[in-house]
DNA sequence: ACCGTTTACTTGTTGCGTCAACCAAACGTA
DNA sequence: TACGTTTGGTTGACGCAACAAGTAAACGGT
């Protein structure tokens, strides 16, 4: 790799070494979240039915379907969602956000989204921003593609 | 947030979702390494010195000390790296590659590379790779800045 | 010389994610 | 109807990382 190479490839290893880790100490600090919880939870919020399948759950979030399980698990036991079977397919089951689940949910909204602007959006040009989702849209689609993935 | 900025935030966020865990998957699949292990390797064998302080390679690689310790302890039973008490000073110790060591990470470079190159590099303009750099440079710096880390 | 503090690591515990195995319901086919 | 397969989801065991506590040596003041 030449240095430019080097540089875009090592620049980018530090970020996904670094913000994950910053965004989930701010979430968990100010609501007790882990930022999957969270991508849970405004996954329900934002669906348009008030219900959704696990397995669409999983698709939408881009989590196998034994991590959302355990993770409903303990959302479940902290009353911030509800699962119950599915009437139409009886392996289904459906899950939905609880009164708290949406009150916890907006109440931690805010503090996320100022940490994403501070860490990131509010740190680059419009021109970055727009350079930067074209870059990760190519990844993401180099990603899905993959054999090995 | 208006759509540009959502764009590029959301496709950040689908990014360190995924691409951290596709190399982890190649390298463990080709290598029986951790994308971790393979940072301590390759940071032990780039270094000047032929051997490194904990601290010191926990520094490099952005690791906690407990951390580090255990995947030391791990990478010492299978005799790819040797701990050593420091001469100098008796509360610290060297951690060394070992010929073992060396001959793996030698034979998992060309794998990791390839898949960087495969997922990333390769799928984006020389102005993309720019631009890459300089974002990430920005966020790292922002990370290292922030109160909240 | 002595004592508290800081530095350098290690060790034990807890929690999350993955993988493999499992069960149950639906579907297809004979 | 009976049987094999696919789909939907849960459970348990194992591995790795974070956090907290512990040990041991060096340092710094008195």
């Amino acid at each position: 790799m030449n240095d430019q190479e080097s540089a875009a490839w090592l620049g980018l290893t530090a970020v996904f070494q670094l913000l994950p880790a910053a965004l989930d100490r701010q979430l968990q600090r100010d609501s007790g979240l882990t930022h999957f919880e969270f991508v849970v939870l405004s996954t329900l919020q934002l669906s348009p039915e008030p219900t959704m399948r696990m397995t669409a759950l999983a698709e939408a979030t881009v989590a196998t379907l034994p991590r959302l399980s355990h993770v409903c698990g303990r959302l479940e036991k902290r009353g911030l969602i509800e699962r119950s079977p599915c009437p139409e397919d009886r392996r289904a089951t459906n899950a939905s956000l609880t009164g708290d689940g949406r009150r916890e949910l907006i109440h931690s909204v805010p503090g996320h989204i100022a940490t994403a602007r501070r860490l990131v959006v509010d740190a680059l040009t419009p021109e970055q921003l727009d350079a930067l989702a074209e870059i990760t849209a190519t990844i993401t689609a180099r990603l899905a593609k993959d054999p090995t993935t």
